[in-house]
RNA sequence: GGGCCCGUAGCCUAGCAUGGAUAGGGCGUCGGCCUUCGGAGCCGAAGGUCCCGGGUUCAAAUCCCGGCGGGCCCA
């Protein structure tokens, strides 16, 4: 036990000088130790002394003789700095990781319990653009570490398969005289939604009877019968299976794709209405513009109140999409009495299977020990979002355990919204994608652009390597640097898609993380030397660093758990392969000294441990050669 | 009109939740380092009113209040 042992060590020796509760952090600079306490500051204010008195005299009063990695403990303006041992502490930090391997940094934390993830959740009428990519991606990320975390993990795709959004595609097909088959070359996703979906709302707008028609056709769909319902469940199932293959290019995968149809079909809405109606949270309105409608009461909600009441249960009786939300949440937190049944819909690239809901399935699952259900969606579903969980906890559910994981959008930049054909206002800086407009960057697209672009890297350092090893080794570096680039920037900061900068592969990018592992790859490689645990001798500042670096590691994951920010891990990826770099600049492992070596040696394979496993949580493609 | 989020060098960004010692990086610019483990790398330089104004505190990029600018949601 590295870090976690030596915060621990730092606080008992405090404790035994006196204080009650120590504060330990980290330090910020190696020059203050390893880790310091600000204990002093905070007594200053009862004691009315100079904290750099009180600094000193613990100082005096901690006793080093039972301390095993501590050496020393130093007052500097008020701070108590620790240092350690560092001869001790690298062997103690390398057992570790050794010792843990494969889950060094892993918890068993959630053992036994069981986190719902719903992401990705596209409409099945087109491809998906960056800004899914961006849900994708999270939501995939934050399954892995909490998989790491020792939790039941299991993943949902929700597909709205009902709306006016496919009403479009299908009168496209039906009325304006698409064929079921997409021209040479071209996916079906693809072509429903980048010409089908496009052509069909442009023309809907401009012509009411057509409008009237794709009326009736959302009705169709919705009863469950006749051949626009049956075209459309075509539609939705061809377009779904190309979706998919995009998720899984990403390294995504899913447990149960839910159809927004049988939250209908099963009726879950009719039972979460009865126990609205009772709770009194809902009521019929006589008169006013919303006559005839359920609506649910938000007075006493403190901020959606102002607002006014959401409509549930429009006036023809139909539901609306927060009505179903509010069932599907009741579900998912296991609030209602049915279930729905499944089928098998296929297998995910790693051998599981992806079950569908199904009225004709027969295939039961029981989702139990819910610790927590986090739905990623952007954070313009906000206010529908709280709406939902308002909803829950009026119902008795715990809606705590409820979590809109909302993120930013991803927008266009001028100059690849200009790229697609779009004229930008003078002051228009960024411009928001739109599915409708066929304003969008494909997530394929955007990978072959970035896989192109590293292939001719890698052809241009491997002149003996045929086609087929440098495409996979390209395919590898674009995923990678998809992720990194939309799991990096902070959730609540929008990204502005610039593909010109996307393409560079240098800096902090993945590709710079993934060079950094193929690097530590070869000194293992060219070695047939021991390796060793035990410091030889005084470590190097590099040394320290990159050692210091890996112990973070359990603790980060562990804040995690907390926060649940995918953040702070990317740029930990990043700030290890520098310290790597930084180590393998000025510390020749190959070239020393036996006993040296080995010990770097020992360094070198635990970097690749400890950063192995820090990239598979991202998500981004290991490489041992590239 | 109401609510939410963002605002750190030319550009992008970390740090903010849990206040602490000289505000970290990346791109770009300029200058170095391949007869030692892969130069997708490393080192150095220039570049900062941490949006503005108050407040709390021994201590504020971080917490609180009020503005300004941008984005979003609702009406």
């Amino acid at each position: 036990m590295g870090l976690r042992k030596l915060i621990a060590e730092a606080e008992s020796l405090l404790r035994e000088a006196g204080v009650d509760d120590p504060k330990i952090q980290l330090s910020k600079n190696p020059d203050y130790g390893e880790v310091s306490s600000t204990a002093p500051f905070q007594l200053a204010k009862k004691l009315k002394k100079d904290p750099r008195e009180i600094a000193e005299e613990l100082a005096q009063l901690i006793d080093l003789s039972k301390a095993e990695l501590v050496s020393s403990v130093e007052a500097v303006g008020g701070y108590l700095n620790f240092k350690v041992d560092w001869n001790k502490y690298a062997e103690s930090i390398l057992n570790e990781i050794f010792e843990e391997g494969e889950r060094y940094g892993s918890s068993k934390i959630g053992e036994g319990k069981r986190i719902i993830i719903e992401h990705t959740s596209v409409n099945p009428n087109k491809p998906l653009h960056v800004g899914h990519a961006r849900n994708t991606c999270l939501g995939d990320t934050v399954a892995r570490i909490f998989k790491f975390l020792g939790y039941d993990v299991t993943i949902l795709n929700y597909i709205d398969d009902s709306g006016t959004q496919m009403a479009d595609v299908v009168l496209g097909f039906s009325e304006l005289g698409y064929s079921l088959d997409p021209p040479e070359g071209m996916r079906f996703d693809e072509y429903c939604g980048d010409i089908v979906y496009v052509e069909s709302v442009k023309r809907v707008e401009e012509d009411p009877i057509l409008a009237e028609r794709r009326k009736q056709i959302v009705k169709e769909i919705e009863s469950r019968g006749g051949k626009y319902f049956e075209l459309n469940k075509v539609i939705v199932e061809r377009v779904l299976r190309d979706q998919l293959k995009t998720c899984w290019r990403l390294g995504a995968r899913y447990d149960i794709l839910n159809m927004e149809s049988d939250i209908l079909g099963y009726r879950l809405w009719d039972e979460v209405f009865e126990k609205l109606k009772e709770k009194g949270a809902i009521y019929h309105a006589e008169s006013g513009p919303k006559a005839g409608c359920w609506l649910l009461d938000l007075s006493k909600h403190p901020v959606l109140s102002k607002e006014g009441d959401e409509v549930l249960v429009k006036s023809d009786g139909t539901t609306t999409y927060i009505a179903r939300d509010i069932a599907y949440a009741s579900w998912k937190l296991g609030g209602t009495s049915k279930d729905f049944t499944y089928a098998i819909f296929g297998k995910n690239p790693d051998g599981t299977k992806i079950y569908i809901t199904s009225g004709n399935g027969d295939i039961q699952l029981k989702l139990s020990k819910i610790e927590k259900v986090i739905n990623v969606i952007d954070v313009r579903q906000k206010r529908p979002q709280e709406i939902v969980r308002y909803a829950l906890k009026i119902m008795g559910l715990q809606s705590e355990k409820y979590i809109h994981y909302a993120y930013e959008v991803v927008a266009l930049s001028r100059s690849d919204a200009e790229k697609l054909g779009f004229s930008p206002g003078p002051d228009q800086q960024i411009i928001h994608m739109s599915g409708r407009r066929g304003l969008y960057v494909k997530v394929d697209q955007l990978i072959d652009m970035l896989k192109k672009r590293a292939a001719e890297e890698v052809a241009q350092r491997h002149p003996d390597w045929d086609m087929n090893r440098i495409e996979k080794v390209a395919e590898k570096i674009a995923v990678g640097a998809l992720r990194y680039s939309l799991i990096k920037p902070d959730i609540d900061k929008m990204i502005v898609l610039n593909t010109e900068d996307m393409l560079k592969l240098e800096g902090d990018t993945a590709p710079y993380l993934q060079y950094t592992y193929a690097r530590a790859c070869r000194i293992l490689e060219k070695s047939d030397s021991q390796v060793s645990t035990n410091p030889p001798g005084s470590l190097m500042d590099v040394e320290k660093a990159l050692l210091r670096r890996m112990t973070f590691l359990p603790i980060l994951i562990q804040e995690f758990g907390e926060n649940l920010l995918v953040k702070p891990i990317a740029n930990y990826a990043y700030r290890l392969a520098s310290e790597f770099n930084n180590f393998y600049e000025k510390a020749p492992v190959l070239h020393a000294e036996e006993s040296v070596k080995r010990f770097r040696l020992g360094l070198v394979k635990a970097f690749t441990i400890v950063f192995g496993n820090v990239l598979k949580l991202l998500g981004i493609p290991v490489i041992d050669v590239m």
